[in-house]
DNA sequence: CAGCCGTGGGC
DNA sequence: TGCCCAAGGCT
């Protein structure tokens, strides 16, 4: 039977674990840093798990060190225009978090510091449940439970939880916080994340290399490979539309700031037709449209996505009915599906693509 | 509260 | 290839 005894032996063979196997991370401050006198930035701490939220390890490397070296502390952040922060995000997906860390950055700024509690943290934009605890567990060494879908796919498999997802999520969040220590609770919640995303994978666990083999009751009922169950998710439909690449002679592609909620919103884009089984083809500006070979083909988390692309050269003195030219416009400030348009238009069009510096 | 919200990598 | 998945939050 599990009890604080079995609880507390747990805890502890992860954390030697982690202090022997801890992948080093740029915003994460080791065993040996801490023993020199580090301490987590709260700053760093923060914007790496906002940045982390639905989003690899791999991809948040050079995400991280690009917004620390421009942005070093919040207050140099909660500074910034809010088109520079999203220019630099363009490409991590899920845009709403940027719009929230510039809103929680100046809060924070404005305040003075970054709140120590779990509730002080939840009450910021952007900030819900997973990171206000990994927050106050990590950078102000609460001992909060951090239950993200690493943590889930741990406890199901150590509790041998049948239930599926998300509906056992209570449920494991309860049982993750019988496991969370006193001592150390920032090094244990990341160290069952790194153990899920290293050793307790979704597919093919790696039990024999597990710290936890001996507790795992998946492990000795043979069932950890098929935990944690999962209800079947909706097959995603098939949207189709037209995107519209324009370039004014000077060389100035004509983009819009899409809506600031939404798919993609308060990012630049392509003015375009909506995206549906039956699209309305009206071009931003009546013009020469050439209508390229091929399509993008862009799957969002609900729906898969058909672009063609049209591309025209305008005038100097165009007068578009939607979007705006902006000279000097730097395509990496495109989120990844506007890039796969622009990089088409690109690719398909050979002669026709502009700007092109020629008498 | 279930649907919405990106993207890239692994298999 | 197509599907699954990832350090979730908001409404």
């Amino acid at each position: 039977m599990r009890d604080g005894t079995a609880t507390r032996h747990e805890a502890a063979a992860l954390l030697r674990w982690y202090d022997r196997a801890a992948r080093v991370l740029p915003w994460r401050v080791g065993p040996a840093d801490r023993a020199a006198g580090e301490r987590p930035d709260p700053y760093r701490v923060w914007l790496s798990e906002i940045m982390l939220q639905q989003t690899t390890v791999a991809s948040v490397k050079a995400y991280f060190d690009r917004f620390t070296t421009r942005w070093p502390d919040v207050g140099a952040l909660a500074a910034a225009e809010d088109a520079e922060v999203m220019a630099e995000w363009a490409g991590l997906g899920y845009y709403a978090r940027a719009r929230n860390l510039i809103a929680c950055a100046r809060q924070v700024a404005q305040a003075g510091a970054f709140p120590d509690t779990l509730d002080g943290l939840r009450a910021l934009p952007g900030i819900g449940a997973y990171t206000a605890a990994a927050v106050a567990a990590i950078a102000f060494d609460r001992p909060e439970t951090v239950v993200d879908g690493n943590v889930e796919r741990v406890v199901s498999r150590l509790f041998a939880v049948q239930d599926p997802l998300p509906k056992s999520k209570p449920t494991l969040a309860r049982l993750a916080a019988t496991l969370t220590p006193q001592q150390r609770p920032g090094d244990f919640a990341q160290a069952m994340m790194d153990l899920g995303a290293t050793v307790c994978t979704p597919r093919n666990p790696r039990c024999a290399d597990c710290p936890l083999e001996g507790f795992c009751a998946a492990r000795a009922q043979g069932i950890a490979a098929e935990l944690p169950r999962k209800t079947p998710k909706a097959p995603k439909p098939t949207r189709r539309g037209i995107a519209y690449v324009a370039f004014r002679a000077d060389g100035a592609p004509l983009l819009e700031t899409r809506p600031p909620k939404g798919l993609l919103g308060g990012m630049p884009g392509w003015p375009g037709t909506d995206w549906s089984d039956d699209p309305d083809p009206a071009p931003p500006i009546p013009a020469d449209w050439t209508i390229l070979p091929g399509v993008v083909k862009h799957t969002f988390t609900h729906f898969h996505l058909e672009l063609t692309v049209a591309l025209a050269h305008l005038p100097q003195d165009a007068a578009p009915e939607r979007g705006d030219f902006r000279p000097g416009f730097d395509p990496t400030a495109l989120p990844t599906l506007m890039r796969k348009v622009h990089d088409h238009a690109d690719a398909a069009s050979g002669d026709l693509f502009a700007p092109r510096k020629r008498d």
